[in-house]
DNA sequence: CGTAAATTTGGTGAATCCTC
DNA sequence: GAGGATTCACCAAATTTACG
């Protein structure tokens, strides 16, 4: 059979499969094998019976039959090393934050320092603790369930539980929100329930605070350690006098400045810059090295943006290749964990129907075009319209882009819809 | 009505306090 | 003394208000 396997935004295979798997699982190591894909990943298919939305691959009879389109869904990051007892040197998460996602190639070492590309888990993976807290705790949580007393934690077990839960959440990114630390939280006191504090509303807003408190004291750790991205956002600066105008890292920005990767300097990668000049001006140019140098030289990049802060022109010149489609994408995902064209099209989505719903009630404030288009929409069966199956006709679709533009901006002016 | 100024809000790092 | 907790000054974004 015959499958398309979307790895990431701008990585989808075409895969030949001798025969139909006999498991998700059979599957899942085919994949890993063939792809050369690191394991802990689930897989979501395209489902047929639901105008081919995504669905999560549970049980190998619900794959189509003889092609089908699968998602690989990269799981949060594996428990760290459980023989590796406290004392961790703080640097080495920096140097730790491997790429999850990356697709295993004799390159891939070389983007090892670059944050993994995920997004924040829906559940926090909580990782595990040293030896002698991972046995202390399981005793504990068997009293919990037999007594429902929860245990009164003592100052090692505390500081090595915040380390590794901290040193897993600087794996995802330096500054989590509110509802991130909330959702750690969470996740320790439900795998801990021993950690559980009653009487409170959650049970683990103690937690929020030890964590956040925590994340704060290692944050000053790593920048006095030199760990660019958090040093980037002191505002005093006591020593050395470089005055600060660097903003930290929006909302967004989850690699906002990312230290190179291992073994790199300025000036090495700089080199690679020059290649990929080169390798611009040619007639073919070569994707597969264009996509390689821009990952291993994201670091240099950043930095040149954050503290150069230089003109568009410059940056165009310097690297053109930022400006190819697929790596306007990349990089924006490399950023922000955000797939542009997917939440684009989602968003579309969204807002078509009730869009269309303005557009019919305000035919005549819309113009001729807007009208042909919706009696052409008209003529589909209603099956199809239901299930704003619009997306096949990309001519209305471009049209209907320029025209949620317009609304956008409209509604936002007049702020009466 | 649009823009500029003023104010509020939320979050930060640094310094310091406190406890084991 | 180490490290978690607290306080505080500061900054920038978001929001409100004032003005032409």
């Amino acid at each position: 059979m015959l499958l398309r396997v979307h790895i990431s935004p701008t990585n989808i295979r075409r895969v030949e499969l001798p025969e139909r798997p006999a498991s998700v699982g059979h599957l899942k190591s085919f994949l890993s094998e063939t792809l050369q894909l690191k394991s802990g990943f689930s897989l979501q298919f395209e489902d047929p019976d639901f105008n081919n939305e995504l669905c999560n691959l549970n049980d190998i009879k619900e794959l189509p039959a003889a092609k089908a389109t699968l998602k690989v869904l990269w799981e949060a990051s594996p428990p760290l090393d459980s023989t590796d007892t406290s004392s961790v040197s703080s640097l080495d998460t920096a140097s730790m934050t491997s790429c999850q996602n990356d697709v295993q190639s004799p390159e891939s070492s070389v983007s090892r320092n670059l944050r993994s590309v995920e997004q924040w888990p829906s559940t926090f993976n909580i990782p595990a603790f040293s030896l002698d807290v991972e046995l202390r705790l399981r005793k504990a949580n068997e009293i919990y369930q037999q007594t429902k007393k929860p245990l009164n934690v003592p100052r090692d077990m505390k500081c090595e539980i915040l380390d590794k839960i901290v040193q897993a959440i600087f794996e995802i990114k330096a500054y989590p929100d509110a509802y991130e630390v909330q959702s750690v939280a969470s996740a320790l006191v439900q795998k801990h329930p021993c950690l559980a504090e009653p009487g409170k509303r959650t049970g683990w807003d103690g937690w929020v605070m030890s964590i956040k408190f925590k994340l704060g004291n290692y944050r000053a750790k790593l920048r006095e350690a030199g760990c660019s991205e958090v040093s980037v956002n002191t505002k005093r600066k006591s020593h050395e006098g470089v005055t600060a105008t660097i903003k930290k890292p929006k909302r967004a920005e989850v690699n906002f400045l990312p230290d190179h990767p291992e073994g790199q300097t300025d000036d090495s990668l700089e080199e690679v810059r020059l290649i990929m000049i080169d390798e611009m001006k040619k007639k073919r140019i070569d994707s597969t090295l264009i996509q390689q140098k821009m990952q291993e030289t994201f670091s240099l990049r950043r930095k040149e943006v954050v503290e150069i802060q230089p003109l568009v022109e410059e940056i165009r010149e310097r690297w053109p290749a930022l400006f190819l489609k697929d790596e306007i994408c990349m990089e924006f995902f490399r950023i922000s964990n955000v797939d542009l064209l997917e939440k684009f099209n989602m968003s579309l989505e969204k807002y078509t129907t009730p869009l269309l719903k303005l557009y019919r009630k305000r035919t005549d404030a819309f113009g001729e075009e807007i009208k042909t288009l919706l009696d052409k929409l008209d003529e589909q069966s209603p099956t199809q319209l239901t299930q704003c199956s619009i997306s096949v006709y990309t001519t209305e679709r471009r049209l209907l882009r320029q025209h949620h533009m317009y609304a956008s901006r409209h509604v936002n002016r007049a702020g009466q819809y």
